[in-house]
Order: structure tokens, then sequence, then C-alpha cells
DNA sequence: ACCTGAACACCGTTCAAGT
DNA sequence: ACCTGAACACCGTTCAAGT
């Protein structure tokens, strides 16, 4: 990275994003990060108070860059489906930071918005308070665990190494026996890569949408 | 732990999944597991290939633990409700490890058994192998974050120190502005802590049965 | 105000021995 | 066959200085 004057808490996010991204979570170190800022590690203390700050702050900036539609007239479930479909569209291109989010929703600004704009969405559908709450994060959490684990992802691989892990997951599933896991083995090209993505997160949304709508109708009936 | 002329893989995995459950998933190290049974380090690598051979193993206790009733003839959906049911009562003791099986549920025979019932389940549902596959993996990686993320939980913490937690949390969020937030700040205490253990992991199994049945009625009209 | 340098208490893992 | 011991290359973080 560049030679610097001053460190820039904004530059120094990117940077574990961005080794995040290449090497996956577990590379993102103070160590790493001050060394590609040709600077100590103790440089990063007067701006993260310690790892667990750092990490907050990449969470943070997933979240943050979350184009999520305004509130219009239609019904609530069509736009909760935007609402998701906006979240995970920040949130794809980083599957190795995006686990951060599993236990860091309402520890920022932007994750405290997304969250309220659910929440009201939820209200909407007629949903209690407590119900909201609860309901939320779940919705969230499935949001995150989908981009986390999506099928043929690989933590900091090339492309090289990422065709040989999918492979090798496709030949394992396919060694099983067909007599105990029938289904598995059928699935074991899914399992081991999505055929597509764009289906594979559609699928995603669509269930908990449909799981929303489906829990919400005997209290409302008709909905939105 | 006692000091024994022979280690054994079972215990050692008991050892893990203690020291996870005490003072959190980063506590579980070659060496503290090593130190418990009063033997060195590098004694641990006749058991487990690596590091994470060891969180494999952890991974692996966990679904194997769970009680899965057997197929009978009610409808899909009131069966994979019970399925669901019998595998958050095998994680819920353990939510600090729980984490270990979101990219780690088709790595052992007792998660292969899982996600093989659940596929089963989801083509009487009507679902195509591949619909299938991509749906199992949401529906069990949903329940993986329901515990991990239950709303106050602590990752090692005495009952003061979760105590103290959860009032923090409940501060921060009610100090948040009421105009930019209203709907987190009216779901403060939903957030901080259950109300209800029981009630969030009812409604947690709801949803995604329901989204199951919602998704599924447009090719299947008349389920079960 | 901002950064350095040395030090400390930890990691996972290697290699070569021990019994 | 099973375990030890020393060593290596890493961690996060402290403290006391430097400019």
């Amino acid at each position: 990275m560049a030679a610097q004057r001053r460190l820039n808490r904004d530059e120094l996010i990117a940077t574990a994003l961005a080794v995040s991204d290449a090497e996956g979570l577990d590379a993102v170190t103070i160590r790493r990060v001050a060394q590609q800022h040709d600077v100590t590690p103790m440089a990063l203390y007067r701006h993260f108070e310690d790892k667990d700050g750092l990490l907050a702050a990449l969470a943070e900036k997933l979240v943050a860059d979350a184009m999520v539609p305004e509130p219009d007239d239609r019904p609530w479930h069509a736009q909760t489906h935007d609402v998701l479909a906006g979240i995970l569209t920040a949130l794809r291109p980083h599957p190795n930071a995006t686990v951060l989010l599993l236990t860091r929703m309402l520890d920022s600004e932007a994750g405290l918005a997304l969250t309220e704009r659910v929440l009201a969405l939820l209200a909407d559908a007629g949903m209690s308070v407590e119900e909201g709450a609860d309901t939320a994060c779940q919705v969230l959490n499935s949001l995150v665990t989908l981009v986390v684990s999506e099928p043929g992802r690989s933590d900091g691989a090339d492309s090289e190494a990422h065709d040989a892990e999918v492979r090798a997951t496709r030949a394992r599933l396919l060694s099983l026996s067909p007599r105990r896991y029938p289904h598995v083995v059928a699935a074991a090209d899914a399992f081991a890569d999505c055929a597509s993505a764009e289906m594979y997160y559609r699928r995603g949304v669509d269930l908990i949408v449909a799981g929303l709508r489906g829990v919400g109708s005997a209290a409302q009936p008709v909905a939105g």
C-alpha cells in the first residue's frame, strides 16, 4: 500500500476488507493490516480500540454499502423482497467477511437502520413488537448464512484451487453409499457448486418471504 | 482432568466441548485441551490431523447427538417440524460451538444423515433435486443461526457478566433516537434478551416450515 | 498528536528424540 | 505405538519512549 504520512481509518478498513476477500477472514490480523500500510502494529490502536474494534468496523462497512429501496405503497411483502435483495447485493461481494454480521447487526448505525426498516415492514405485516424482533433477527441472519454458505464458495483460494475444491466435494458426495444417502448422492452437483447463483439467491429470498406471509396469514388473513 | 495412561479421542472432544461451553470457541486451542489432559500439545496430533480436525470432530459431535424422529405417515410439513425441533434440542446446549456447523454440515456422517432426512422430506414436498439441495442448506443453516444469535446469549460469561451484558444492550438500544429508530427502541427488551426462549425457537421453526409450505404451494397445491 | 520498539504471554505446527 | 521437548513463525496487546 502507499506510504502515507498519516494513517487513515477508512483506508485501514478497506485494507482489512481486501485481505479478507483475498485470503479469508483469518488472514485479517492487526499485524498484517499494519504491514500493508508500512506501519507498526501498534499504530492501528489509534483508530481501533482492539482487534474486535477493527472487525466491528469491517462488519459495519458491509451493511453500510447496502442500497435499500425507499418505502413505497406496494404490499409489505413486495417491499420486503426488494429490501432483502438489496442487502444481499451488498453482502455477496464479501462472503468471507459476511459471517461477522451474525453477531453484530445491532452494533452499527447502518445495521440499526436496516433492522429498523425490516421491523417496520413486519409491523405492517401485523406482527407484534416481540414477534417482529425475533423474526427480524432470523430474517437478517438467514441472508447472512445464505452468503456464508453459498455452495461452491471457498475461503481464500484462487480459481484453480476453488475448482479443485468443488471437484473434491462432488467426488466425495458421489462416493457415498447410494443406499444410505440416495438424496445426498443425487444432489452432489448442487451441494458442490451452484448451477446458478442467481437462482440460489432468488430461492433463498423467496423462501424467507413465503415464510413471513405464511406465519402472518393467521393473524391477518387479508395481508398488505 | 484425570491423569490417564492413554489419550482417548472421545474424551478430548468432550473436553473441547466443555471448554467451548464454558469460555467460548476461541478458548478451544490445541494447547488448552492438551493441558486439561496433562499432556503435551503434540500428543493431540495422534488423534486429529490438525486444529481444524479437532473442530470438525466437535461439529460432528453436536449433530450426532440430535435425536431425530423416524419417518411416519403424517404430512411432510408436520414431520419436518419435528425433525427441525429435534436438531434444535441437540444444538441449544452448545451455542458457542454451534457456529462450526455453518460450513461443516456435509463433513460428517451425522450431518449427512440429517441432510438426507431433510432432503427426503423436501422431495415429498414436491421440490426438485436442485431446489431441495439449496433449500435444505438454507433450512439447516437457519437452525444454526437461530441458536448462534439467540437474543441475550453471551460467549463465555458467568451469569453475572451475562446479566450485565443484557442490561448494557438494552440501555444502548433504549438510548437511541426514537425518531430515527422507533421500532428498534420499542423492541429493545426483545433484542437484549428472550422473554421466552421456547417462544423464540417455536417462532423460528414455524417461520421455516411456513416458508417451505409457501414456496411449495405453487408446484404442489394439495400438499402432504 | 502520532508513531516506534522491545517485550510478554499466548498460538499452531515442524522436527527429532525418547521409551 | 505413543508421547516429549525444543524450536519456529506467527498472534494480540502492554508499556515506555521517541519526535
